[in-house]
DNA sequence: GTGACACAAACATCTGACTTTTTATTCCGG
DNA sequence: CCGGAATAAAAAGTCAGATGTTTGTGTCAC
């Protein structure tokens, strides 16, 4: 799924990140280099630029004389693809896929309306065969298929959206719905009626209809949130 | 403003940075470490550093005996604060600022619901006290006054919607306001209205009005969408 | 108690040698 | 002429060690 760990420092930071973002080192803790090095038996050139990137993801500070602080959690850049994943990898999955998926609930809508202005016929089309490939992967306990084509669904409307910030949510978004699947916060089989729901959009946009292209993305993000509240109290 | 460039590697960064984001190198273009260690006169050691944190903003891709390869566009990890940061400093500011205000306009009315169904009695007084420093500092051209009003404004209520995601976009909200104070994308006085808007949204968190804080802040949005229209065509 | 000062801890930087991967080229057999 | 295998070279990746720099802390004189 994920490419597999090029180049040493990546091989350290898969092993770090998630164990900071999990709490294993709660905010507050303070590591230092050499040791961490010594630990993962790599030199320090390495650790250190594992080090800096955590820095870049403010999930720790650097400061001399005192060593690698890690960060309050409010102060995580909670919004790089890489953090969602280790996120939604460790303990409170649940309490990260909500709030994720409320942010969809805010987003998604709006940029199924835009798709509805601003979709070629190439994209429209795109929109079509991922909205039928859904139909052909809801039933039978085919949740990979159905997820690829998912995620597919909702790349191709954020993406449609002509909104840069919306398109790269893309990524988010195919973060929270593998998360959800991969995780098992999901039924066996996805609900028909949300099915239903991606094939209407579909066609909305096909149309240009924003404003019921939105309502009907409302309600699949709505109802995805209910889902939460079931499967993941 | 922001922190003067702690460390060798932070200055290296924010030269190259802007650099990368506003196309001096454009996408596809390739860089050897060695070639702007020297350049930048630091050391490998320094550049590598700077270059994974590049990474992992996804602005640049770091493949052996190829070099150092900025990525298209569309691959950066744009909510990145540090990322907005030198794209709104760069040449397409105007674009950059449409489509965050536009993602504003998406996330800050939902925000808002939130916020009057969660807000504290702490963070109502904090937003009253915002609102009316909006108001204090809304003639007179004493802009920089009322952009800290404004920003601060807009993280109570992003904070208090109790949404992980949606407090996060503070700094991104901040940075779009900051950006267009800056760079002479608004008004010499601030829109009146926008103000009484604010101060009716103070109201409407304060009363728990989820529905009336959700379309006010709509509102707001839309003017600012709206003024953006009109400054930065 | 307080302020100046010295010490030490941890990160920060530099350097040079060595390794590894990947790409391009060359060379050979068909 | 072509295709594949051997080869060379280029650039990043890794490491180890020396040295610099900032800064928290404790000490000592007053």
């Amino acid at each position: 799924m994920t490419t597999p760990a090029r180049g040493l420092h990546a091989r350290v930071l898969q092993a770090l990140g998630p164990a900071i973002t999990a709490g294993d080192y709660p905010p507050g803790s303070v590591l230092r280099t050499d040791e961490l090095a010594q630990s993962f038996e790599v030199s320090r050139s390495v650790m250190r630029e594992a080090v800096r990137v955590l820095e870049s993801m403010h999930l720790v500070e650097s400061r001399r004389r005192v060593g690698v602080t890690v960060r309050p959690t409010a102060e995580w850049n909670v919004y790089d693809p890489q953090v969602i994943r280790w996120r939604l990898a460790g303990r409170d999955r649940a309490r990260q896929l909500r709030s994720l998926t409320v942010l969809r609930s805010a987003v998604e809508p709006v940029a199924a309306g835009l798709a509805a202005r601003n979709a070629g016929p190439e994209q429209c089309a795109e929109l079509t065969e991922c909205a039928l490939g859904m139909v052909a992967t809801s039933r039978g306990h085919q949740l990979e298929g159905y997820l690829v084509h998912d995620v597919a669904f909702h790349r191709v409307i954020l993406a449609a959206s002509g909104n840069e910030m919306f398109a790269r949510l893309g990524d988010v978004v195919a973060e929270v719905l593998t998360g959800r699947t991969q995780h098992q916060v999901m039924f066996e089989d996805p609900d028909p009626e949300a099915v239903t729901l991606h094939v209407r959009v579909a066609e909305a946009v096909r149309e240009g209809d924003a404003r019921r292209a939105e309502e009907l993305t409302r309600e699949i993000t709505v109802g995805a949130l209910h889902e939460l509240d079931v499967l993941a109290p």
